[in-house]
DNA sequence: CCATCTTTTGAGAGTTACTGTCATTTGAGA
DNA sequence: TCTCAAATGACAGTAACTCTCAAAAGATGG
């Protein structure tokens, strides 16, 4: 179901850039972590894919990864952030900061995610399917969007903030972070609940057109 | 902290055109439901103003409302829906599918947003208030917003689909729908960050104002 | 290579939200 | 008053977390 095999338990860093920037001079200590924060997830969604994610356990996917429950709690906040926990932001902030100030934020963010998505459907698509696919169908899951670590308003909230050179950002800024991020979602839902085959480019220009029109025509 | 007094358990029917519909021919036993359904939710509300809302178990909300656990549970699914769940959907559906159907989606809301939250102001102030509070202060809560058995997005999305007279929904309604939730919370967030001295209303039309915009200015 | 320090791990006990079952109670209706 | 259906409580069980502490393993300096 994931595209990694069991032998090849590290993607290779020479094709993938997000793994790359975090690979340069990485200890044994730090390359052991992430090899388990792997495992621990590839082994989770073998086991969703073959019980449901509601009838696994913790402790079975503990298990599966041969390490304990005590320390699934480590790398894992929760069981949904098995699912809804990624290591993009640090790339959307990045890519968002470097639009010019003067853009419509809207426009900034769209360019922003389909370059970003672009890039990572090459890499990581399988993956990235398998976790939207989860995300459609689980409904715990789909009201957790909104939590977990790396919650999507937050970060464009940052963003926004930062580019407007505040401390403290305004109302318009939080309603326009929580639109964009609503919408965004549903992007990602969408293309997935379509199996993948609509260009989820062309869904995201889709979407920030509709929110650039004022929602015109519905 | 709400504004019953314990004598006066059931609020005035005659004023409350919300209680009012309610309460035409009321069997004995479905009077006692809506008591024991109240004298929870106040129960909680007092826990939780005096030892916070996560330090509260729902054991001890049910020992306080004077109902078994079991019973707690037969009438809030979660702690969180004691929150998080109204029974405002049915107005909220009405009213929208009262406005014409050729007025843009984003008014018909505005327009019904308004009027309804400024006539639930009148009669349910106080605890509208502390629940939004409430969200805001608790993270497990803020993120519930989106789960919870009346789910803002869903609810829009019915209307529009009605009004479209169409079965299934289309992609754009969904979008739609998302970012109006989306900023329809954040408003009352903001509502009850500031202490409930903006006016809503207010606070809504500039909202809705924004999204009209496409986001100009931001 | 060894000794020491720090980080990571596992074991285990505890809490709490929630589920399911079954017998008892209580209001509804004849 | 009798009968039926709905509401309740008692109880046992599950699973997601949390906390604490001692053991294991990598980092570091000699």
């Amino acid at each position: 179901m994931t595209p990694q095999q069991p032998t090849a338990a590290l993607p290779d860093a020479s094709t993938n850039p997000v793994q790359a920037k975090l690979e340069a001079p990485l200890s044994l200590r730090e390359r052991k972590k992430l090899k388990t924060r792997q495992t621990i997830r590839r082994e989770a969604y073998r086991l969703f894919s073959e019980q449901s994610y509601e009838n696994t356990t913790v402790e079975q996917i503990a298990a599966a990864a041969e390490v304990s429950p005590s320390t699934f709690f480590r790398y894992f906040a929760t069981k949904e952030d098995l699912v809804l926990s990624d290591e993009y932001d640090p790339a959307v902030i990045a890519a968002l900061l470097e639009r010019p100030t003067d853009e419509p934020f809207l426009t900034s963010c769209r360019e922003a995610m389909t370059s970003l998505i672009r890039e990572l459907l090459q890499h990581e698509r399988e993956e990235l399917f398998t976790r939207m696919r989860l995300v459609t169908e689980v409904p715990a899951l789909r009201a957790g969007i909104h939590r977990s670590g790396n919650n999507p308003q937050a970060l464009f909230l940052t963003v926004l903030t930062r580019r407007a050179g505040v401390e403290e950002p305004t109302y318009d800024m939080r309603v326009t972070s929580a639109a964009i991020a609503a919408a965004t979602a549903e992007a990602l839902l969408q293309w997935a609940a379509g199996g993948g085959r609509e260009s989820i480019a062309d869904l995201i220009d889709h979407t920030f057109a509709l929110l650039e029109s004022g929602f015109a025509g519905v």
